[in-house]
RNA sequence: GGGCGAUUAGCUCAGUUGGCUAGAGCGCUGCCCUUACAAGGCAGAAGUCGCAGGUUCGAGCCCUGCAUCGCCCA
């Protein structure tokens, strides 16, 4: 026998080397371009398209997870056979990115986007996007991801752009985009729409001011004033009405029998309250009642009111939005700059009178006050409407302001011109595509999300105030005639118009290219400065990335692409919009299957992000544990109910401490260590600032060390095995010359193969997971390498022991793959130099690389019940006796002799394991079967069908083993106790299933047993102490 | 206010069709540096399954209500 040159043990270290495994394998694959996919219609496509990463920073741990998914799947794909495709790339997430950059240019230049200008500030983003894509790219392969880089996108590249303008004309000739009046969330320090889900509100607190307005001829027995209360008083500037209940009897009745609802419902210690509620219900019913119906009664008959300070009559009318169970009853209508007010307008045909400036300054409608800011316009009406004796109170309240979660400034209603997509009949089609099972989401309880938002089929706002986007392609030209327009463009089959009449002028859409400013001979065009929402293209992602609008290869052989992997958050913003782009651009769904994983939480049970300083930086957790251990951490953590819930700590860079991180903490640029007392970074220190000086301390959790644990059990199998592989030979192995646990393994390997490939089939990562761990761990490392230690070490057995092992570890690795892409391969590579052939009925050679090497199948001829059943008596038995030895204090080195009293069959299943209980456990088999006798001073134990008994020889300290056994037998009463009652119980005999009724039995009689034989031992060890 | 989810050992989580004497990893305790692995081995302790009702022979699981937390929508 050969011995192991020394330069191979001294290659194989005994902790798994991640960081030299990474960089090999991926250079590797890369090199034999691996990821690389081609139409091929002999072969059956499975694709991905990424959620494309926004450029604005770098990925955190919910995007590793997010890819580590679509990698698992990809990577097993792949090996199954299918021409699998992954396409990377990263979205330029308009109103985010650009908010950094220009946050970042004031903060370092002190200079704002105008400063700049267009150009110039757009070729910055374009450098920080070109910065940030590298990285994450780098992240996304540091972390293995198959991806198909030759296929790489961005959400402004040409390919992509020319996908938005050929979609934004195809719906602008066909009617379904048009541009109006809208009321929109305004960003005064960008100067942008912002969408409502880039809003947060956050109660501050406020004033309630209740402003005097004067009644223009009030008649005899009218009031002089209505008083109306705002939070906002500078918006009186654009009022332009004052509203009162049509029937303020009829909506305090209502109010009044709802509390009279609740307070019925109320527990006992809430009714105070609600009854308060009511009395003021009451009370104001009883002072302000007359007053509001005689406003109403002024409403109808057209009386009018004097906007104090500028001095505009505005009319009272009667609307359903003045509330009278609340303020004053009386509510002012600023249409231009509140929804509600908005809609009042609409519904009372009333004027809208716009106050602001894009910068949120007061402008001319406001008067005297034009140029103010809103806090200062504030004061100054408050100061003036108080001088005029106009101000009839102020209350303290806290007011639920709304925020733009981009540039954290209180966000102002303003309505402004914007462009929409009408929704009707393409958010119609995407219902109908979930609905009747073309697109399929798993978990299936998010389809309810999709479709409600889906109905309600609201427009779609898709224009932002930015630089940085795909410019609206459309053209305005005021003055020109539509004669002028055929006469221009009529030869034109990619110039279309349409007439926009609310601003008076035609609207010309071009689906490339530019029109120059003298296209219309002697009229000027200027073209539309704003762009399109980030979601526009997003939406396109699974087409565009094929080529779409050209009829390419790729669109007709990858599309519709197999499944997409997203989180649910984008459920209704970007997964429904893929859908019907889709639909209405290539005619069918993106994809089958969407599938929604869970999200990473920090340990307070917040959502992982980069702005609030819990986020993750997947290098972190690779430099400490390796991609191997993050991936398959994060596969292990992918249940299907619940998100990840993932308490982290800095780690000193210093001693290595850890140290929890908390919302305090968490924000800070540097950080103390409180067992060695020196500083670090962290992800917040500025550039150049002292702290950025200090080492960084990293953010890990410890919840990725069972998986880096994991990854190091499979290292020192693989290293164990590839120790044991010299003189390996390749030949076909007869089952008859399969020892026990070698038919076991294999058997239990098939089972595995089945479930794990059904597993990630339905997205149940955690499963498989779990299944492979337990195999690996338990069953592999626990008792197959321990059993065929011996085989190994014997000259005959050697050859078909080494075989088997080679093919097990084989089939072990590659199901291991998806999930452990570096550890497998490096494995893989070696166990190649010693055993190239492999398998057991036709060895063959494997495959260069376990990336393309056969997803396995599994074996039904190797599944064997009774060998299963054999090994389960074996270990249970085993487990016995090392009990014994444990809870006796016998040192591991002392033999023990232990005896078994059991019926024939099972001392037959036993009897081919005695010389493993030998290795496994130092322990010598002196008897099996039915007429055992005891050893005269002997510890027990009671298995079913079976009773162990271990000869302790004078070892034993009897005193501690008898208040041992006592114990047991109480535990023992109670259950049988229990069992007892359940079956005394004729309504559980009669109508429980016979089986289970049998089931009970049987483990009545066990326990039975069980008992008598521990009272037995425990009288023994009485008589003999 | 509406919808979806969660609540199980000190921590992080499994628990499929109701049959459970409720599992795992980490942590904890005891023994062991046994030539694959101390990031390991063997053994052990630890739970009123959020609370209150209900259905059922039987509930961690199904139903109702409540509490707390999270997400989405208004």
């Amino acid at each position: 026998m050969a011995a192991a040159p020394a330069s191979r043990t001294d290659d194989l270290p005994k902790q798994y080397d991640h960081a030299s495994a990474q960089s090999a394998w991926y250079a590797f694959w890369l090199e034999r371009r691996y990821f690389h996919s081609e139409p091929d219609p002999s072969r059956e496509p499975f694709t991905i398209v990424i959620p494309p990463p926004n450029v604005t920073g770098a990925l955190h741990l919910g995007h590793a997870l997010n890819n580590t998914l679509q990698d698992i799947l990809i990577r097993m794909k792949r090996m199954q056979g299918y021409n699998a495709l992954w396409v990377p790339g990263t979205d330029h997430a308009g109103i985010a990115t650009q908010a950094v950059v220009e946050r970042r240019l004031l903060e370092e230049e002190g200079k704002t986007r105008h400063d700049l200008g267009r150009e110039a500030l757009v070729k910055r983003i374009w450098q920080w996007k070109d910065q940030y894509e590298a990285r994450i790219i780098d992240q996304l392969r540091q972390m293995g991801c198959s991806c198909d880089w030759d296929r790489l996108r961005f959400t402004l590249d040409e390919v992509c752009a020319r996908a938005v303008r050929h979609t934004f004309f195809k719906l602008f000739r066909e009617g379904l985009i048009y541009r109006g009046k809208r009321m929109v969330n305004w960003d005064t320090l960008l100067q942008t729409a912002v969408s409502d889900d880039e809003v947060f509100h956050e109660t501050v607190p406020g004033h309630f001011w209740h402003i005097r307005y004067p009644v223009i001829d009030p008649q005899p027995g009218e009031p002089e004033f209505v008083v109306v209360a705002t939070t906002r008083p500078e918006t009186m500037l654009g009022d332009t009405a004052v509203a009162v209940h049509p029937d303020p009897a009829a909506a305090l009745d209502r109010a009044e029998a709802t509390l009279r609802e609740k307070l019925a419902a109320a527990p006992e210690k809430q009714k105070p309250e609600v009854q308060a509620q009511l009395d003021a219900l009451l009370e104001r019913r009883r002072t302000m009642l007359p007053e509001l119906e005689r406003l109403r009664d002024m409403a109808l008959a057209g009386r009018r009111v004097r906007l104090p300070l500028l001095n505009r009559e505005i009319p009272l009318v009667a609307d359903e939005w003045a509330k009278p169970e609340m303020g004053t009853g009386c509510v002012k209508i600023t249409p231009a700059h509140d929804p509600n007010d908005y809609e009042v307008a609409q519904r009372q045909h009333l004027p809208l009178i716009n106050i602001l400036r894009p910068d949120g300054t007061i402008n001319e409608n406001g008067g005297p006050y034009a140029g103010l800011t809103i806090e200062e316009a504030r004061r100054r009406v408050v100061a003036d409407l108080e001088r005029d004796g106009l101000l009839a109170g102020v209350e303290d309240r806290e007011i639920e302001l709304a925020h733009s979660d981009r540039s954290k400034t209180p966000i102002e209603p303003m309505v402004t011109d914007q462009w929409f997509v009408r929704m009707n009949e393409l958010a119609q089609m995407a219902m109908d595509a979930v609905t009747d099972g073309r697109v399929k989401i798993v978990p299936s309880r998010y389809a309810k999300g999709y479709l409600d938002w889906l109905s309600e089929k609201r427009d779609w706002p898709i224009s932002r105030q930015l630089w940085w986007g795909h410019q609206i392609p459309v053209w305005y030209a005021p003055t020109a005639t539509e004669e002028d327009l055929q006469r221009a463009f009529g030869e034109r089959d990619d110039v279309t118009w349409r007439w926009d009449e609310e601003g008076r002028q035609w609207l010309i859409c071009v689906r490339e290219g530019e029109l120059a400013a003298d296209a219309i001979a002697g009229h000027e065009i200027r073209r539309e400065e704003d762009v399109l929402d980030t979601w526009f293209s997003s939406a396109l992602w699974p087409h565009s990335t094929l080529g779409w609008p050209e009829p390419t290869p790729e669109l007709r052989y990858y599309y519709p692409t197999s499944v997409l992997v997203t989180s649910r958050d984008i459920i209704t913003l970007w997964v429904a919009r893929m859908v019907l782009t889709g639909l209405h651009n290539v005619g069918d769904v993106p994809f089958r299957q969407v599938y929604i994983h869970p999200k990473i939480l920090d340990g307070y049970g917040e959502t992982m992000s980069k702005s609030k300083g819990n986020g993750v930086d997947p290098f972190d957790v690779i430099d400490r544990v390796g991609a191997d251990s993050l991936r398959f951490g994060l596969a292990q953590m992918t249940t299907e109910t619940q998100d990840v819930r993932m308490p982290v700590e800095f780690e000193c860079p210093h001693c290595g401490h850890l140290i929890p991180q908390t919302r305090e903490n968490r924000v800070l640029p540097s950080i103390v260590c409180d067992a060695c007392g020196t500083a670090f970074s962290t992800q917040w220190a500025q550039p150049g600032s002292p702290e950025a000086e200090l080492p960084r301390g990293p953010v890990v959790s410890e919840r990725f060390e069972a998986a880096r644990n994991f990854c190091n059990k499979l290292w020192n199998a693989s290293r164990f095995s590839l120790l044991n592989l010299d003189g390996y030979t390749a030949a076909p192995v007869r089952a008859s010359e399969l020892a026990i646990e070698d038919r076991w393994v294999l058997s239990r390997l098939s089972t595995v193969t089945r479930n794990v490939t059904e597993a990630i089939d339905r997205y149940r990562f955690a499963d498989a997971a779990r299944e492979l761990y337990d195999f690996a761990w338990d069953e592999f490392c626990s008792f197959y390498l321990e059993m065929v230690k011996q085989r190994l070490q014997n000259e005959q057995a050697r050859p078909v022991a080494q075989r088997v092992l080679a093919y097990a570890l084989d089939v072990l690795l590659r199901l291991l793959h998806p999930m452990i892409p570096f550890l497998t391969e490096d494995v893989w590579q070696r166990l190649a130099q010693l055993a190239p052939e492999r398998g057991l009925d036709q060895p063959s050679a494997a495959a260069e690389s376990i990336m393309i090497a056969p997803w396995p199948s599994p074996v039904s001829a190797h599944e064997d019940a009774e060998i299963e059943t054999r090994f389960a008596r074996f270990q249970e038995v085993l487990r016995g006796v090392r009990e014994i030895r444990s809870r006796q204090n016998v040192p591991p080195r002392q033999a023990i002799e232990f005896a078994v009293r059991c019926n024939v069959d099972m001392a037959q299943l036993l009897e081919p394991m005695i010389p493993y209980f030998a290795s496994m456990a130092g322990a010598t088999a002196t008897a099996m079967g039915p007429e055992i006798e005891p050893p005269p001073l002997s510890a027990n134990a009671v298995l079913p069908g079976a009773e162990i008994f271990v000869d302790l020889k004078g070892l034993i300290d009897v005193e501690a083993e008898m208040a041992r056994k006592r114990k047991e037998l109480e535990k023992i009463d109670a259950q049988i106790a229990g069992k007892q009652k359940k079956l005394a119980n004729e309504n559980f005999v009669r109508r429980a299933p016979a089986e289970v009724v049998d089931r009970e039995r049987a483990g009545l009689k066990q326990l039975e047993e069980k008992r008598s034989a521990i009272a037995a031992l425990l009288e023994n060890l009485a008589n003999s102490s």
